[in-house]
DNA sequence: TTCGTTTCTGTACACTGTGTTCGATTATGT
DNA sequence: ACATAATCGAACACAGTGTACAGAAACGAA
C-alpha cells in the first residue's frame, strides 16, 4: 500500500493546492477564478468538483494540515501554563510560520484574503486565553478577559502579517522577542507581576539572511 | 439653495447607503448582491450603475464622510505631539466609533468584510507612526518602527472591533482607558521611559447602560 | 497479464449575477 | 411653465458557477 490510497487522487490534490497558492501570491485570491485554477493544474472542471465543493474549500484543504500542527504545538504546552510568560504561544506561532514559509505567505500574506486569518485569529485567541485565565482570576484585573485576549492576538497576527510581508527578516526567535518586548510589559502590569522583559538579556542573534 | 443638489440625487443616494448598511447587518457583506440593495432601496439598476461603479464603491462611499473626519481628528491632534501619552491617537479612534456607532456595528463588526477594516488600518497605523517616531529616534530602541505601528494598531483595531461587536458595552473613554493599559506599557518600555499607565488613577466611569 | 473498479476528462447545460445601453418618463430648480 | 437632469425599466452580452453524463484512462489486486 502506497501512503494515501490512490495515486491519482493524490495528483489532483497536489496540482490544485499547487496551483491556488502560486495564484494567489500572483493575483490574490479574491481575483482568481475556479477557472484560473483547473487551468493552471491542468485539471478538469468536473474532477475539481468531485473533490472540491468550491473556492473557498479548497483554500481550507491548504490550511487543514497546518492548522492540525500548530493546534498540536500550542495543546502541548497548555496544559503545563508556564507562570513566567504568559504570552508563550507566540513563539509557537513564529515558528509554525517560519517553518512553512512558502504556504504562510500565501496564505497570511496581503494577497491571502481573510478566511485564512479568520480561522488562525480564533485559534490564537483561544490558546491565549487559557494561558492567560489563571493568572487574570487572580490577580482581579479589571480588564475583561476577552478584550485581553482580542488585544494581544491582533496584535500577535499583526507582527505575524508584517513579518509575512516583508519576506520573514528575521528568524523567529527574533520576531518572538520583539512581540514579548511589545506586549509582555503590559500583561505583568495587569496580572500585577513586574515585567521581566527587560531584565532578560537581549536575545541571541538567531535571524538568518 | 438646498444643499448638496438634487433633491433626487440626495434621495437615491440616501437610499442605496441605508439599504446597504441594514443588509449588511443582516447577512453580511460578502452575501450581499447587488440586485439586493436595488430590491431594499427601491431604486432602478441602472441608476445605481450612475451614480457607483459597483458595490464596493457604494461601501466606501458609506465610510468616506467618516474617514475624512477621523483624519482630521487625528490630524488635529499630530502637530502638537504630546510627549505624555505616544497612544493618544487611540482616543480619537474611540470617541470616533461612539460618535457613529450604527455605520461602524455594519462596516467593522464581523458583518463588514475586510475591505473598509483595511482603509482603517492604513488610517491608524500612520497616525500612530506619527506619534511614536520622534520618541523611538531618541530612545534607539532595537524595535523596527514598523513592526511597532503594525503591532499597536492591530491591537487597537482588535479592541475596537471587540467593542463593536459586543455592541459599545461600555463608554469610549473606558475602553481607550482598557487599551493604554495594554499598550502603555510596551511604549514606555520600549521609548526607554516609565509607563504611566498605573500612577493614574482609573478612570471615572465614563460608560453607559 | 488480465480484470473489475475508480478516477479523470470533455462537453454541454441551466443558472445567477454583473455591468451597459437607450428611449420613455418623471422630478427638479429657477 | 420650461429646460434640464435624474430615474426607470427592459433588454442584452458576458463571465463565472456548479451539475450531469458517457467514454477514456489509470489504478491495484490477483
Amino acid at each position: 500500500m502506497t501512503e494515501g490510497g490512490d495515486r491519482r487522487v493524490r495528483r489532483t490534490r497536489r496540482n490544485l493546492t499547487e496551483a491556488l497558492t502560486d495564484l494567489i501570491l500572483e493575483r490574490g485570491y479574491e481575483a482568481i477564478t475556479v477557472q484560473d485554477i483547473l487551468d493552471r493544474a491542468d485539471i478538469g472542471r468536473s474532477t475539481f468538483y468531485a473533490h472540491f465543493r468550491d473556492k473557498e474549500a479548497l483554500l481550507l484543504s491548504c490550511f487543514d494540515d497546518l492548522r492540525d500542527d500548530l493546534r498540536r504545538d500550542l495543546d502541548a504546552m497548555t496544559p503545563g501554563v508556564e507562570p513566567h510568560d504568559p504570552g508563550q504561544p507566540s513563539i509557537a506561532v513564529f515558528a509554525h510560520a517560519y517553518r512553512h514559509r512558502r504556504v504562510y505567505r500565501a496564505l497570511c500574506g496581503r494577497h491571502g484574503g481573510n478566511i485564512v486569518y479568520g480561522h488562525l485569529h480564533t485559534l490564537v485567541a483561544h490558546a491565549l486565553r487559557m494561558h492567560l485565565a489563571p493568572h487574570l482570576a487572580a490577580s482581579g484585573s479589571p480588564i475583561p478577559a476577552e478584550a485581553m485576549a482580542e488585544f494581544y492576538t491582533s496584535g500577535l497576527l499583526g507582527i505575524l502579517t508584517w513579518w509575512v510581508n516583508q519576506g520573514f527578516p528575521h528568524g523567529p526567535a527574533h520576531v518572538a522577542q520583539m512581540y514579548g518586548a511589545m506586549a509582555n510589559p503590559g500583561i505583568a502590569a495587569a496580572i500585577g507581576r513586574p515585567s521581566d522583559a527587560e531584565t532578560r538579556p537581549t536575545i541571541s542573534n538567531a535571524s538568518r539572511h
